[in-house]
DNA sequence: TAATTAACATACAGGCTGTATGTATGCAAG
DNA sequence: CTTGCATACATACAGCCTGTATGTTAATTA
């Protein structure tokens, strides 16, 4: 019979299990508060753990954040993964992506911390470094078969690139913010099949 | 002859003087430090006077951000006045103020302030209320006459200014930082050509 | 089983923010 | 011209927060 009072767990385990309980609770705390009006006090509390086991698993406030970010970062990219619909046509696929990212943008406080916080805290090349795992490369990659199929090659598709994911992140806050997707998706409809027309 | 040690000055330009001071100390620490990481004795320090008349004439610290980004947005939205060239055909008009908006944010600090910190420290609300002042109406009525022209009123104007809008932003933001600006100057020339083809 | 290390817990030093209170000067009324 | 009030600060203080240094307990390794 195990001991109640010590659950007697491996080092991992309660590793595990602190980390995920830290970035849990600053989820929840700097996505409602901000970075700056969210202390680690507050932080470590709502953890139900103290600031030597904070400090221990980060080396600062800030890299808290970054571990918070990144797993945020990720979760999208995997809803991203399993709702997008195989196109066959690379402008429809391109609306798709967008709706799907639009969609994954709207868990509360998501928006907040990837696209305002975010790039204030950690550097535009600090959020770069997190959205280069995940989101960048696909649009890219998309960008490049609509310019193939509609006879395109003299687009600048790397300017394009950075252009458009602002612009979907301009969107994904806006409607986080209690904005309506759909006006947006028209205008990125409009857009796409602006400089992709279809061909013959 | 005048007292030296008591120069005798008005209230009026006492005051106009120490604001002037904080905001433009305010202005180089938060661009070169990040607003988080400049204190505010560090602030009255490099203005020359103390916390006692910082509070005097801002609520808090982030109200004497408010008023820096205040007059660094002014600052862009008169560098677009006065370099922006007149152009007798829409895309053309758009592209000479994308220039100009790039131009103008390249000065040291800008970007970060308004693209970077402004919207996490004020909130998308609190800079969209800067904004409402100087940028975003010109842009729309640019898009608006591009339309008119190109006949083509089945596009979401609304929605393409903020998609244009964040656009600008982003591609400014890496061009202060060290970004070129003709790779993006051509995508947007792309981009809007072939939103609004010329007509016959 | 002894030694070592990981995983915290506690205590502390320095710094920062906002407020409360004190003071000197400008200003307006009589 | 002086008397009273308001403006424009200056100073002092309370509370909080961050990061570090040090202590303690439990797991892992030799």
């Amino acid at each position: 019979m195990q001991d109640q009072k010590t659950p007697r767990r491996s080092n991992r385990d309660r590793s595990e299990d602190t980390r995920a309980r830290l970035i849990s609770a600053a989820r929840k705390l700097f996505s409602e508060k901000g970075y700056g009006d969210t202390g680690t006090p507050e932080i470590v509390k709502e953890a139900e753990v103290t600031r030597g086991a904070l400090y221990h698993h980060f080396t600062d406030k800030s890299e808290l954040f970054r571990a918070v970010a990144l797993q945020e970062s990720r979760d999208v990219a995997q809803a991203i993964n399993q709702n997008s619909v195989h196109e066959s046509e690379p402008v429809r696929a391109l609306v798709s992506g967008a709706q799907a990212y639009f969609t994954a943008m709207t868990k509360p406080g998501r928006a907040r911390i990837l696209l305002l916080e975010g790039p204030a805290v950690l550097g535009p090349d600090g959020m770069a470094e997190i959205d280069r795992e995940t989101g960048s490369a696909s649009l890219y990659k998309g960008l490049e078969w609509a310019a193939r199929s509609a006879n395109r090659p003299d687009l600048p598709l790397g300017e394009l690139t950075t252009l458009l994911s602002a612009g979907f992140d301009r969107a994904a806050l806006e409607i986080a913010m209690g904005g309506e997707s759909t006006g947006y998706i028209r205008a990125f409809e409009s857009l796409l099949q602006s400089l992709f027309p279809a061909q013959k």
